[in-house]
DNA sequence: ACCCAGGAAATTC
DNA sequence: GAATTTCATGGG
């Protein structure tokens, strides 16, 4: 990977298979925010960082080669060649070809396996734009302050002390008890998610379940964007939908190992073209 | 008023 | 055990 360090930016060059807008707007993070057009400020750990994009430059700014290396080249999954993975999923299935040409600059991030386990415990049965109102808040009243007012998001621990009270203000309804399960858990090393990132997928779902108000859906969502376990297939309504019209007969065992790539294509694809499921 | 949202738990059949 | 209802909240 060629890349620039620039005074406290990093151009990456020759990025493929990246667009900022596919990747942040796909509903597998909730903490990127366009601040103009293609630019987002997002908050990964205690790092914030504005990215955009310029013909096949990738550019990271607010950051040093350092962070660079140990962190964002990881979470924008750089090192992955999804040329190669594109292809390989195109010859599986004709409409799994097209779904991944309407959207090809798809990455699957790596996010924090926690911030990712709490993020789709809130996503149940929820919205896009209510899930992010409902993490900022968490957020901002219960992680650290970086600066302005951007803050990180809480560790299991920060939150493993609170009552179903003090997370009234987050307005997460019946989900609030579940967040605090989870914490708990977590921060008592009851579960190690760092462990359970390494076990075979079936003991990694089964673990995660055991979690009040983690389901196979939300385990596979931690899986998937949390652990990047991409053998992981969420099975949300919209994906269901698009199973039975699209892909009638198959299961998501049919998309291989890189599974989980392709259900971000179908679900993206899906999302964005809601007329396919009309009547 | 009604329906739905990147579901899961509780209850009923 | 499988099918249905309930759970908070907010937008359309």
């Amino acid at each position: 990977m060629k890349y620039t360090v620039n005074n406290n930016s990093i151009t990456v060059h020759n990025t493929e298979n990246l667009d900022l807008k596919e990747t942040l707007e796909c509903g597998q993070c909730f903490r990127w925010d366009e601040v103009s057009p293609n630019e987002y400020t997002g908050v990964v750990q205690n790092l914030t960082v504005t990215v955009k994009t310029n013909n096949n430059n990738f550019i990271i700014e607010n950051t040093s080669e350092d962070d660079f290396n140990k962190i964002w080249a990881n979470y924008f999954d750089l090192y992955t060649d999804y040329g190669s993975i594109k292809n390989k999923l195109s010859r599986i299935h004709p409409t799994l070809k097209s779904a991944a040409e309407y959207a090809p600059g798809i990455r699957i991030l790596n996010q924090d396996p926690w911030e990712a386990l709490c993020s789709f415990i809130i996503s149940q049965n929820n919205n896009i734009p209510r899930i992010k109102g409902i993490i900022k808040r968490l957020c901002e009243g219960f992680g650290k302050k970086i600066k302005d007012d951007i803050y990180s998001f809480p560790s299991a621990k920060d939150l493993s002390s609170c009552t179903v009270e003090d997370l009234a203000p987050l307005r997460s309804g019946f989900r609030a008890k579940y967040i605090i399960d989870a914490a708990q858990k977590v921060a008592s090393h009851t579960l190690d998610l760092e462990k359970i990132k390494t076990l075979p997928i079936n003991d990694a779902r089964e673990q995660l379940m055991t979690i009040k108000g983690v389901g196979p859906k939300v385990a596979e969502c931690a899986l998937l964007y949390g652990m990047h376990r991409l053998e992981c297939f969420p099975l949300d309504v919209w994906m269901k939908r698009a199973m039975e019209k699209l892909f009638p007969g198959m299961t998501p065992e049919d998309f291989g190992e890189n599974a989980g790539i392709a259900q971000q294509y179908i679900f993206h694809y899906s999302r964005m073209n809601p007329q396919l499921f009309q009547e």
